[in-house]
DNA sequence: TTACCTGCAAAGAGTTTGCAGGTAG
DNA sequence: CTACCTGCAAACTCTTTGCAGGTAA
């Protein structure tokens, strides 16, 4: 699997070691085209499919946050039961499918700029999301 | 106090019954010039201070998700461990302080129109919500 | 060899649920 | 009286942690 050099060099350039657990991660996530959100559960179901060695839940908390404090992937802000990740980590903004619970990416070009004409004094602004929430019309 | 007759009808025509519990919640977030956000942790520990007997979690849960059922509190999408609540209902948008954990309202005014342009087939638009997340700018 | 990583199980935090007893209408 | 509500404890879900054994460099 040359395909894996890739991965392997990412997380060495990281200061992370390159274990065979977070190698599978690494082809999971981003050995794709399209970018994709997840959350934990659905990752762990999708290493069990893909590994017939089972991967410990430590092991991929602990690698999604590495990943995440690495600028690998952004958490969505959504109200749930679960934390969302995305591996477009590009700035944008989301619809969010309350009738399955899905993320869809929305580009800022369909949003356009928003300006915040407010400031609190003493802070900085980190992030502008906008989250659109949708639902089956019928 | 003749100000929880508003509360008792309040509740009785939204058909929940009047107890005493509700009507204790209703005055801590209603009755006030101001709205406001909180979790079930904040209101549990304000209500600990503000009457003798205490409150069951469950009832304190039960009330709450009445109350949203009934349009009277609004539920605000943050990826946090707690789910935070606002008794400001009307569309408007909120900052994030990521060094407290505490919500601020960020009125339309300062946000200005935002249009979403893409539609996704089959839903339909629930809500457009801005999360401005901010920091201490030392 | 040494620092880091994994797996397991237990622990934590927030939230939900089942049920017996209590209360509003 | 009946339907609804409360309180308690147990249960659940997601996430984090401690630690012993394993592995990369």
């Amino acid at each position: 699997m040359s395909n894996n050099n890739i991965f392997i060099e990412k997380l060495r350039s990281s200061g992370l070691r390159p274990t065979k657990q977070r190698i599978e991660i690494c082809k999971l996530l981003f050995n794709r085209k399209d970018t994709f959100h997840f959350t934990i559960s659905d990752l762990t179901n999708s290493l069990k499919k893909i590994t017939p060695e089972k991967i410990s839940l430590a092991t991929i908390y602990n690698t999604i946050h590495a990943f995440k404090k690495k600028g690998y992937l952004k958490q969505i802000s959504i109200n749930s039961d679960k934390t969302y990740f995305d591996t477009n980590i590009s700035n944008h903004h989301h619809f969010f499918d309350e009738s399955n619970k899905k993320l869809i990416d929305l580009d800022n070009k369909y949003v356009g700029d928003i300006k915040i004409k407010k400031n609190l004094p003493g802070k900085k602004i980190e992030s502008v999301e906008v989250l659109v929430k949708v639902t089956n019309n019928n």
